[in-house]
RNA sequence: GCGCCCGUAGCUCAGCUGGAUAGAGCAUCGGCCUUCUAAGCCGAGGGUCGCAGGUUCAAAUCCUGCCGGGCGCGCCA
């Protein structure tokens, strides 16, 4: 952002100069290899059509209006015709010297400053604990949420709580018929129960507090035991997210939309506009009309379908008044998510803020084996038995280094194996490697001159490292547009990789001289700077020091 | 059958709204610790980017078809 910038200009003059402003919008990119400098353009390519001449000797023109000044920047034309620029080891210097002035805080951005954003995910149904593609979906959205605050973005984090309808039912029942084989009763287990352990623990619970005095299967009873199954299994998803680092701002509760009137006001909404219509003892929407399939909204029995209640949240969300919405939903909420905004936008709502990020599913494989995961029998792994055998940080980085587009392939035995040489503590030492040459700096009484004269700094590990970090405010803006996280991860690598490089050659405190010396301490500093609010915005940690594993 | 996603090195995956010689980690092989932490560094091998067409000066990237895998398509959520 910084190199393209300062280039736009210059070269909007020389396109202006040639007579070809305007037929192309002129794009700058950083090259693969870095032989063909820091950034080029194709514009000359491009210009070739409608200019109706070959591209080299319009680049050849262009070169010759490019009036850059050569202490900063030096430009060549290259191949077929592009045109490449070069930057100066002392305007990196000079780079590195702006951003190291902009303190701890460098990489926070203010373009969403003034703008509140609404983030939701995990929003997974109490109704057991949490599994491997929860925690997919918690760190995608809670990593997509902190993205969003260094854009600038006043963020609230949202969980959407499912606590109403049929399988909150049957997950009472379920609880209650434990209840009852605990007390010795042959008590039938309901159909599509819920035959995980845990609901003998919430069962064992249930003895323990009210002893055998809810033997009658009364409504009040059944009641009792869905309320006493809820609170448990919120409970302990709350404990999971929380060991994950997640705290949700606003946990919203499905119930709620009944009890206030807001789900009988989408239905009156829609009818008003003619977009239901009965059928079969039910009500329809007729959302054929705009392409996609006419749903159930509520059925025969009375009861309203999920969509329903998930129409009247987004509606909430909506009239809120957030200036962006997002919703991180696994794969299988593409048609359903679909439908809520059709319905949403026939009742006149513009959808355009709701940006939904769609994760694929995490496939859980063991010894080349492929386990399914099927909360209902119960054989699910569990993200606490994850977070207990790798540890969050691991897990966290784990889901994020995968496109949230990609099927993730999630190898229990690797995840273990792998604990010692995850990549995240590349990362993570590369920041205590920092840290520690501080500490020496200190034991020596060195302090560091945080306004040193970085010009000295123009070896090509030096520059390289140099070149990284200036692109930090603009790789985080591009992961939080296009809500990959991935995108940081990976450049996080690189600056480890760089700093690792640099460190394995040269000496910071033990310096030819002084002037150096506190140079790369002043690029040391950055580095850590970047490596530590990267890795914050990932919801990873940032240690001061690790231990050595091998002698 | 219809819809969405994926197919890139032995394995898991990057590849930025089309660009110059396709990358990383792990695995394999070879070097490097009297030094601010070797959870590190340097190097090597390993690819018909699923297949076939099309658009383009230029396709792993865009379009179409096919093959293979995942997930949805309920008066379940």
């Amino acid at each position: 952002m910084l190199l393209e910038s300062y280039v736009e200009p210059f070269l909007q003059q020389a396109l202006e100069r040639i007579g070809a402003a305007g037929l192309v919008t002129p794009e700058l990119e950083v090259p693969k290899v870095p032989e063909h400098g820091d950034l080029a353009t194709t514009v000359a390519l491009q210009l070739a059509r409608p200019l109706r001449r070959p591209p080299r000797q319009i680049a050849e023109e262009l070169l010759r209006h490019l009036q850059l000044p050569p202490e900063d920047c030096t430009v060549e034309l290259a191949g077929p015709g592009f045109i490449n620029f070069r930057f100066t080891p002392h305007f990196f210097t000079r780079l590195l010297r702006t951003i190291a002035d902009v303190g701890d805080e460098f990489g926070r951005l203010s373009e969403g400053a003034g703008k509140r954003a609404n983030v939701e995910y995990v929003s997974a149904n109490p109704t057991g604990p949490l599994h491997l593609g929860h925690g997919r979906n918690a760190a995608l959205g809670d990593t997509i949420a902190n993205l969003l605050e260094w854009c600038g973005y006043d963020v609230t984090r949202e969980y959407y709580f499912n606590n109403a309808g049929r399988q909150m039912a049957l997950l009472g029942q379920s609880v209650y018929a434990r209840y009852r084989q605990l007390l010795g009763d042959d008590y039938p287990f309901p159909e599509d129960g819920y035959h995980g352990d845990y609901i003998w623990e919430i069962a064992r619970e249930l003895l323990h507090q009210y002893g055998d005095s809810l033997r009658e299967p009364n409504d009040e009873h059944l009641n009792l035991s869905r309320r006493t199954a809820e609170a448990w299994c919120f409970g302990r998803i709350r404990r999971s997210l929380e060991r994950m680092g997640i705290r949700h701002d606003v946990y919203f509760n499905e119930d709620s939309l009944y009890h206030d009137g807001k789900v009988d006001a989408i239905i009156a909404a829609l009818r008003e506009r003619g977009l239901v219509y009965e059928q079969d003892g039910a009500l329809w929407i007729a959302l054929s009309r705009f392409g996609r399939q006419d749903r159930v909204l509520v059925k025969s029995s009375g009861e309203g379908t999920y969509r329903l209640p998930d129409i009247a949240y987004h509606r909430d969300k909506l009239e809120r008044g957030y200036d962006l919405i997002v919703d991180v939903l696994g794969a299988d909420h593409i048609a359903t998510i679909e439908d809520v905004l059709t319905a949403l936008r026939a009742l006149g709502y513009d959808t355009s803020r709701v940006k939904v990020v769609l994760h694929q599913f995490v496939t859980l494989v063991e010894g080349g084996q492929q386990v399914k995961m099927s909360k209902r029998s119960g054989k699910s792994y569990t993200l606490d038995e994850l977070l207990e055998e790798v540890g969050p940080d691991v897990v966290r980085f784990f889901f994020l280094l995968r496109a949230p587009s990609t099927h993730l392939e999630f190898d229990l035995e690797l995840a273990r194996q792998q604990t010692e040489l995850n990549p995240v503590f590349y990362l993570q030492y590369a920041h205590a490697r920092i840290c520690s040459i501080f500490r020496h700096a200190a034991e020596r009484g060195i302090v560091p001159d945080e306004t040193a004269d970085l010009r000295c700094l123009v070896l090509p590990a030096e520059q390289a490292l140099i070149k990284l970090l200036v692109r930090f405010p603009e790789r985080v803006r591009k992961a939080a547009r296009l809500y990959e996280p991935q995108l940081l991860a990976e450049y996080l690598r690189e600056v480890a990789q760089a700093f690792h490089a640099f460190y394995h050659s040269y000496r910071i405190v033990g310096a030819e001289t002084a002037e150096q010396m506190h140079a790369r301490l002043v690029m040391a500093r950055v580095t850590q700077r970047v490596l530590r609010n990267g890795l914050g915005i990932l919801g990873v940690s940032a240690p001061e020091r690790m231990e050595r594993l091998q002698d």
